[in-house]
DNA sequence: CATACGTGGAT
DNA sequence: TATCCAAGTAT
């Protein structure tokens, strides 16, 4: 490693011995490494998600499913209700087959990169953050973080994703051979505290001296990014069954949108697709109002179309159950259809005063 | 390499 | 209000 490569890792680790955030699943910098389990846990709970969103689910599933054996025999279909709300469903699914995986090799983590990479739901960055982080293992870990604080250390000026590469090669270039798991930590903390999307704290930087972009002071206009797509409209239906104050749900397919998750019945919209397939009852249905909710690579505004009737024999050829309206928060309903039942809900109050 | 895959908070 | 964005992964 070269000077100015020690002055990076040594600056940061300093900053974060000092200002590290105090997060549940973390260990004080300089202390042991943290349990694996909860370690593991927290980095796929934060794939794509803030660490606000995280927390109440760190510790709703750490109290519940204390070790990787408890959740491993978990039954499927709690582990996604648990899971909802927080989004990326496949992430719960690899989630329950990860820890069986683990708990079937005598409940221990493996504690290489290459073997933790091999596990359901860990990609490049899970297994080299868990690898860094539970086991103290030299690893370069690169999140949205890193890519944006080195990306701004060297002036990175090629757009991603095709500075990945070049990314890496930099992030590698900097990352010390000790104190793996704070060094990553902290690169984290900076790109979330100081090192911010907009309007970055230069002033307060631990690493403002050896930073390309704030010499040039454009620091705000990286990481460069290719231009987006819009994302296109669409529209589907989903249907309010009601019988004596419960509510017909259905399991939705375990693959594609919201797969493994609880939901309404509806008419198979998709993201490529508005919605076409049948409803689970003849009718007839009433207009029950409009659900606009926005997914990452599409928008949906989802009509809510109500049965008033009562011949729900044709049901019971069908996959389904009959859920209570009084728990319905219970249901592990994925926020869409959350969404959905509570306009339904708001209506039938009316109705009922 | 591009696309599918959620959600809520910040600006 | 609209857009951006977050500790990415699987295919």
């Amino acid at each position: 490693m070269d000077a100015s490569s020690q002055d990076v890792s040594g600056a940061l680790l300093d900053w974060y011995d000092a200002h590290a955030r105090d997060l549940p699943w973390r260990s004080l910098p300089g202390s042991p490494p943290p349990d694996p389990y909860r370690v593991w846990l927290s980095e796929v709970m934060l794939q794509q998600t803030t660490v606000a969103a995280v927390k109440s689910y760190f510790a709703k599933f750490t109290d519940r499913w204390p070790t990787v054996e408890a959740l491993a025999a978990a039954d499927e279909g709690e582990v996604m209700a648990a899971w909802a709300g927080l989004g990326y469903y496949a992430r719960a699914r690899n989630l329950l087959a990860c820890a069986r995986a683990v708990a079937d090799s005598g409940g221990k983590f493996p504690s290489s990169e290459p073997g933790l990479r091999a596990l359901p739901g860990l990609g490049a960055y899970t297994a080299a953050a868990v690898a860094a982080i539970a086991f103290g293992q030299r690893a370069v870990v690169v999140d949205a973080n890193v890519e944006r604080v080195v990306s701004r250390l060297f002036f990175v000026t090629e757009p991603l994703p095709g500075a990945r590469a070049a990314i890496r090669r930099h992030a590698d270039a900097i990352t010390p051979s000790t104190r793996a798991g704070d060094f990553a930590q902290a690169m984290m903390d900076l790109g979330a505290t100081i090192c911010t999307p907009r309007a970055p704290r230069c002033l307060l930087c631990p690493l403002s001296s050896s930073c390309a972009a704030r010499a040039s002071g454009e620091a705000e206009r990286f990481p460069v990014k290719a231009p987006k797509k819009a994302r296109p409209q669409r529209s589907g239906r989903a249907f309010w069954v009601e019988r004596n104050d419960a509510v017909w749900l259905v399991r939705r397919p375990g693959k594609g949108m919201l797969g493994g998750m609880r939901a309404l019945p509806d008419d198979g919209w998709s993201a490529r697709t508005d919605g076409e397939g049948a409803a689970p009852l003849s009718g007839p249905w009433d207009a029950g109002g409009v659900v606009a909710h926005g997914f990452t690579h599409f928008q949906l505004n989802l009509h809510l179309a109500v049965y008033r009737g009562d011949e729900w024999s044709s049901l019971a050829a069908q996959e389904g159950e009959w859920w209570p309206l009084k728990t319905i928060g219970d249901a592990g309903l994925p926020t869409l259809f959350a969404k959905a039942a509570r306009l339904a809900l708001a209506a039938r109050g009316k109705d009922s005063r």
